[in-house]
DNA sequence: CAACCGCGTGATAGCGCTGTCAATATCGCT
DNA sequence: AGCGATATTGACAGCGCTATCACGCGGTTG
């Protein structure tokens, strides 16, 4: 009957109390908010529990407060830099809060998606930062029934579950296209690995930029299911010379394609941008360092994590968040690969950064 | 006096117990083991917690069963992307496990390490996984007091906290500098930037090479305390021009410095490998599609956290570990960017991949 | 044929903490 | 001095689950 009672040496705020003093109850309050304890007590509750090492249990704490102080994360991939970046804006902006993060990784699948999120809910997280627009009409209902603050991340779409925050991917890759066709670029292909949504969405924005300038052709896109890698945006760009041989620009879904097609441009001998111009998206750190510089989309990937933090944090605390859904915008960061000199012949200087055009 | 009785709608262990006709234990006997209930009242369990939608509690059942599936997981960086190839590893062999990961960012500091572990002490974590082996005093205390069973990867030490994966970074760079000497190369410089152990160890490695050949020569070493980056790599590199003008080759701590120093050579018309040797550490995948393909010293990241997954779990699971201590060795990728063309010119074909020296 | 074993099941008593309400101490003001 | 208002503290009863022990039952053993 029963269990055996508690071990010896176990330091549970009854020591504590004991010990400062007080009763259990004023030592978990100062624990949880210090003001409302008197001066007094403060600094005996806080030398007894540093004597005793006192370390609070979080699963008392949750089960006693039915709230817990977990923030669930679902990305799609670890691997990919984008991901690491928002996730860096994320941890950094709970650094320091009484928040831990819970990270789970969906590999851009929408059923790994829903399984991790019922994974969640036994947590009682306190809010969801979840990547897309995408999901199951059962992974809803679940995030409805984790009744707690959710941020969707990375794109903009009409039917925000609660909070938002992102750009329009389709917009981005229209004004690369815009760019490219303002340099006088015609035959601009498209390269794209893996198509998750987001890089669906931009094939759609360069599909609306080609047709409305009267320039689309399906033989000038070529993608493939396989993740996205520097290797493959060489191969991928061989295929698309194959299939477009008057090729005379590429849009790259993302910058490891782009510097794939460089690598590949520098094998042929092919003069980037004289012969070809590259675009590539996301604005990775070693597009301007390339020789030429790389020409890419600038998304602003760290704000977007931070952002997200906080406003899951205003939310979850209570305090009104002005804006439900935040629009980050892009940039096309113009550089050597796709500014074609006409006329006056200026090149940018190695280590310069055109200046962007802000959408 | 108390509070206020159980809302209605919600659905414990002992609802579903109530509609399946058993008692509370038996449902909790159930969904920690169903082989220990009859197959008669597993079915009859079975659809009454369907049926109610039951989510377990993992407070409660943390709080009355003393213990977690936490792992608690420390690397010091979520942008570099030698830690996303670990982490992968990692989430991979957790996946369909019972076990959640707990993921914390030390950002390369040792005391951010000892509170972000005090933290995790106060999950009670099954298990935890740390980066390196340069923890502090405090750090080893707490990691104790957690009395969970522990991995160190990354690197190989003479005194594990418990268990230990990596390979020596001493041993790999050495491998890479006797490569470098073996193919003629005398003026061998050294880029690093962060200097975390891990570079600082590389270096050493670098010196007892260049020692033991009688080449050692401090103004060949440029290094730099802040983050690396491709930039970073072109810049270091002409400083370590500037320094050595006579340099023939240069070993850089990771990839992205390699990347780096070889655009800069692309900018300074520096023939690769002819004037100029380049030789990386990691073999990130863009290094093989280079023009010209980047040596690099290949390390197994995702291997490494998948075993360190697998150790965690036979330990915690109570199954003896064979290797408490496992080298994971590595392997110098010879690619055109150090193959020196002597007598017989013969470069590698581009998309190929040079024979391995396996240590 | 009694003693024994082991399986499946159940009753009981907490795990360590906090929500709720009550009690007391302190304070400002008329 | 007397009053209500405000800060500070405490008592109590759980939060939802599991460890532990107890028990009934059929089958095995000497």
């Amino acid at each position: 009957m029963g269990r055996k009672r508690i071990e010896p040496g176990k330091v549970r705020l009854t020591e504590v109390a004991a010990l400062a003093g007080v009763s259990p109850i004023t030592v978990s309050r100062f624990f949880r908010n210090p003001a409302t304890v008197s001066a007094a007590r403060r600094t005996r509750i806080e030398s007894a529990a540093k004597e005793l090492g006192y370390v609070p249990n979080l699963a008392a704490r949750a089960l006693a407060s039915q709230r817990t102080e977990v923030i669930g994360v679902l990305i799609p991939s670890l691997t990919n830099n984008v991901f690491s970046d928002v996730l860096r804006g994320i941890y950094d902006a709970f650094e320091g809060s009484r928040y831990s993060i819970q990270l789970a990784n969906t590999r851009y699948s929408v059923l790994q998606e829903e399984r991790l999120l019922r994974l969640f809910l036994m947590q009682k997280p306190a809010g969801l930062i979840v990547t897309g627009l995408d999901q199951t009409a059962e992974s809803r209902l679940i995030i409805q029934a984790a009744d707690c603050p959710v941020v969707q991340i990375m794109e903009l779409g009409a039917e925000p579950i609660d909070m938002m925050i992102g750009f329009s991917h389709v917009d981005a890759c229209f004004a690369a296209i815009s760019h490219l066709l303002a340099q006088g670029c015609r035959r601009i292909g498209f390269i794209g690995a893996r198509m998750d949504p987001r890089v669906q969405r931009r094939l759609q924005g360069y599909q609306n930029a080609m047709k409305e300038a009267g320039l689309f052709d399906p033989r000038l896109i070529v993608t493939a299911p396989v993740p996205t890698s520097t290797t493959m945006g060489g191969s991928l760009f061989s295929d698309l010379l194959m299939k477009a041989p008057d090729l005379d620009a590429v849009f790259c879904a993302n910058d490891d394609l782009a510097l794939g097609v460089l690598f590949e441009c520098q094998r042929r001998h092919i003069a980037v941008p004289e012969q070809i111009a590259i675009v590539g998206f996301n604005d990775m750190e070693f597009m301007a360092a390339a020789v030429p510089t790389l020409t890419s989309v600038r998304t602003n990937r760290y704000e977007m994590g931070r952002r997200a933090a906080t406003m899951i944090m205003d939310a979850v605390e209570g305090r009104p968040v002005a804006q439900r859904v935040v629009d980050l915008g892009f940039e096309v960061i113009e550089r050597q690969s796709s500014t074609l000199q006409r006329g006056t012949a200026n090149p940018q200087p190695a280590s310069g950064r055109a200046a962007g055009t802000k959408w």
